[in-house]
This record gives structure tokens, sequence and C-alpha cells, in this order.
DNA sequence: GGCGGCTAAACGGTATCCCGTTTTGTTAAT
DNA sequence: ATTAACAAAACGGGATACCGTTTAGCCGCC
């Protein structure tokens, strides 16, 4: 791998885990030295993160860590939910493949063993994120839509955004237990939809379906200081 | 203005009026020559661009000018108008201030006098054009919504996804002014809707509207050899 | 003690240089 | 004449040097 993608990955992993304040003053040099590297490949992926959002040029040209406010959160989720709708409409429409029905249907019956137990165990918790992700992914990736690839790429780029960051993570694990249950429950029933090639419906579920994300997305700002444990990311949030 | 937001604009215009084959290579050193400017802000230029999905790194990371199929460029016009008709739908719910209502009339008004005339002239096709830009930015802004903002910007840098790309160019004038006359009546519709607060028809009339783009980019790959004249990008697009 | 101005350090934009790799063109052998 | 091999040129990734501008710290003056 080139340098230059292992020191975007680096930096990206950095921001995100909330290692730098919001707002606070990446300089490319600062950078290099931090990361070992020289200031063309941290240039190049300060150039690439602020595409992605996850920076910003001030109008000097200086590149600060972005902040982000509550409502910026939950209208990505937003878009996150209308992107991903529009995908299973999509796939509804166009007839669900013998090869993604096998898929799907693994993802479901994976989530219905891991979701079994209660309360769940840390590695279920997060198998079944790694199980969400696949699934959501499979529909996007079925739809043969590239731009609408490429746009809820983007959109994941934000935090907080991606369908599985916002699964439930603090509080009672018997109560997160609950949620994810209603989301899988979810899942089968878009699936079913799906089958059925019922476009509207499945567009609805794509959309009510983040709903879940915008419930934990609250939850995790009123119990802030607990949030910010679990995920450093959190500090990039204000409001 | 800087030399690396100049050279990024001049190369994106070059790509974008065809003067470049679709797969051409794209050499640092040969674009820095031709622009005048070293190979550092050719790079950052050719990073954005790769973003922006202009331009694609292949295995050995060279850049090559990317290749869209038609099938790519309905996919983002259809995204497109999800996207509007997401950002009409929250305008709608959110409820049209008296500023946006001014501004909105005032486009519609000068597109009813831009379309008086008949036949059309070039400068009133032009005008309309500008207005029509200005009307779709004046919704996306008034959604609040940045990821969906973002989301837009992302989308529009895909030849002929921007909403004006598409209008009607070739063939005979007086067929163009009817497709016009039909979509600024759905501008009219579209604000009779944001104003009575009718989400879900606002969202429609949106996702509906780019309906007219779609025919006019099938009618532009018919007539393929004619549109390449006016629009040189279309050499861009295979298929 | 606070405020304003000056100076030095830091920083971003740009150009250039270096190195390893790929590509291309040429030559020679079959 | 075609192909294979080798050499030269081109190219991309990376590092560093230079310059003009911004920033921040410090000192002196009010």
């Amino acid at each position: 791998m080139s340098l230059q993608e292992t020191v975007l990955m680096q930096l990206r992993d950095l921001i995100l885990s909330g290692e730098f304040a919001p707002g606070q003053r990446l300089a490319e040099q600062q950078l290099a030295e931090r990361l070992g590297a020289s200031r063309t490949p941290v240039r190049a992926a300060l150039v690439t993160l602020e595409q992605e959002g996850l920076v910003e040029a001030n109008d000097t040209g200086k590149y600060l860590v972005r902040q982000f406010t509550a409502r910026e959160v939950t209208d990505a989720i937003a878009v996150r939910g209308h992107l991903e709708g529009m995908a299973a409409r999509l796939v509804a429409e166009h007839g669900v493949s013998r090869q993604l029905q096998g898929d799907l249907q693994a993802c479901l019956d994976e989530g219905d063993r891991l979701l079994a137990d209660s309360p769940l165990t840390i590695e279920s918790y997060v198998a079944y994120a790694a199980m969400n992700d696949r699934f959501h992914a499979l529909i996007l990736a079925a739809c043969g839509n590239r731009a609408l690839q490429r746009a809820v790429a983007l959109n994941d780029k934000l935090p907080f955004a991606p369908a599985s960051a916002m699964l439930p993570m603090q509080g009672t694990v018997a109560l997160d237990r609950d949620w994810m249950l209603y989301a899988h429950r979810q899942h089968h029933m878009l699936c079913d939809a799906l089958r059925r090639g019922e476009g509207a419906r499945a567009q609805a579920l794509g959309v009510e379906h983040t709903e879940v994300a915008q419930m934990n997305m609250r939850l995790a700002l009123e119990r802030r200081a607990e949030s910010e444990r679990f995920m450093p990311g959190m500090r990039l949030v204000v409001g």
C-alpha cells in the first residue's frame, strides 16, 4: 500500500476517534512529523479529507478539524435513509437474484442466531455490527446504481452516519438488545418486500429503518459523558 | 485565486468539454506543461477530480479520463431526482419563508416572461438555464440539510447530471420550447405544493421533474453526432 | 497594567529534485 | 518479418527547498 493511502487512513482514524479537538488547526508539517512522513502525502490526504467533509479549509487555506452540530448528524442519517430507501426500491423493482436472495438470507439467519442469546455478549454485538454492514452493502451493491453508491459512500464518511455507527452501545445491554431485535425484524420485513417486488414498501422500510439510528443518536447526546467513552468521535459533535 | 484552484477548474473544464478522449492517460508532467504550472498543483487537482469521479486511477496509480456509460448518466439523474425530491419535501414540511417565497416567485415570473416568445432566442434560452439553476439551488439551500446539499453537489459533478445540463439543446427549437414549457409548469406546481405544505406531492414532483432530463438524455444519445457538436462532453458517454 | 506595534517563527503554495517502476522504442536474433 | 530482449525515456510517489504571507509572541510605550 502506498504511503499516501496509509497516511490518509491514519489521519481519518485519528480524526474520527476524536484525537483532535473540533476546530483544531491541522498543520501539514506537524502532521507529517507525527505520522513519520513528509508533507507531500499529508497534503494529498488533507485534500481528500476536505472532500469527505472531515476537515475544512478556512479563508486563508489552513485546514481545521470540522465540527458537527447534532443537526448535521441527524440530517446525514436522514439522507442515508432516503438513499438506502431508493436502493431498496430499485432492488425490489428490478428483482432479487438467486445469489442476492441467498446472501441476504445468510445475514438474516446470522442475525437471528446472534440475537438469540440474552444478554448479548460483546462478541455477538461486534458480529452483529459486521453483519449489519454487510446487509446494507448487499442491497446497495445489488441496486446497480453507481451514482447512488457514490452518494452513500460520501455520506458514510461523516461521523455516525454509517449504518453501524449508531448501533446501541451505551446504556443497559438488555435495552440495546430490544432495539436490535426491532431493527433486525425490519431487516426481515425488508427482505420480504424485496422478494415480493414491493418497491414502495421496500423504500419506506429503508427510510424508516434509519429512525433507530436517529433514536440512538438522541440517546447518545443525552448521555454525552458516557457516550464519549465508548465513541470518542462524539467529541466532534456539539450541541 | 490560488494556482491550485485555477488548475483544478481548467482541468475540470477541459475534461467536461470533451477535450480528452475517455480512457486517455492524464500524465502529471504533460498537464503541468499544458497548463503552465508545475506538477504540484496538477497533482492536487487530480486527487480532487478523482473524488469527483471525473478521473480514475488504474491499478498502477496512473490517472485516466473516466468513461461513462449511458446507464451511469441516467442513474445519476435519477439520484438527483430523489435528492431534490427529498429537499422539496423538507421545505414543504418546514414551511416556506417570506424571503424564499419571493425568490421562487421571481424565478417563476422570469421563466414565464422568457418562455413567452416563440420561437425562443438563444439569449432567452441561456437566461432560462441560469434561472433554472437558481430555482433548484434555492430549494436545496432552503431545506437546510447540509448532508443533502453535499450529496447533490457531488452528484452534480458528473457530466449531464446537473439540472441545466440536459435542457433541450438539440433538435428544433420549437419542440424544445414545448418541453421547457412543461418543465416550467412543473416549477409552478412545485411552488404550489411547497406553499401548501404538501410534502409528499412536492417530493413526487421533484422526482418526476427529472424525467424531462431523462427524455433529453435519451434524445441526445439517439442523435449522438449532432449532440456532440452542442455538448462536447457527450464524448465521455459511451453506448 | 493594558494595549499596540514589531519581529521572528510557522505555515501554505509552489517548484524542483531524487528514486524506483513502468512503459516504450530500438535492435538483434530467429 | 516477427518476436524477444535490452536500454532509454517517461512517469508517479515522495522529499525538500524557497518564498510570500499569516500568525503569534514579545517588548516597549502609554
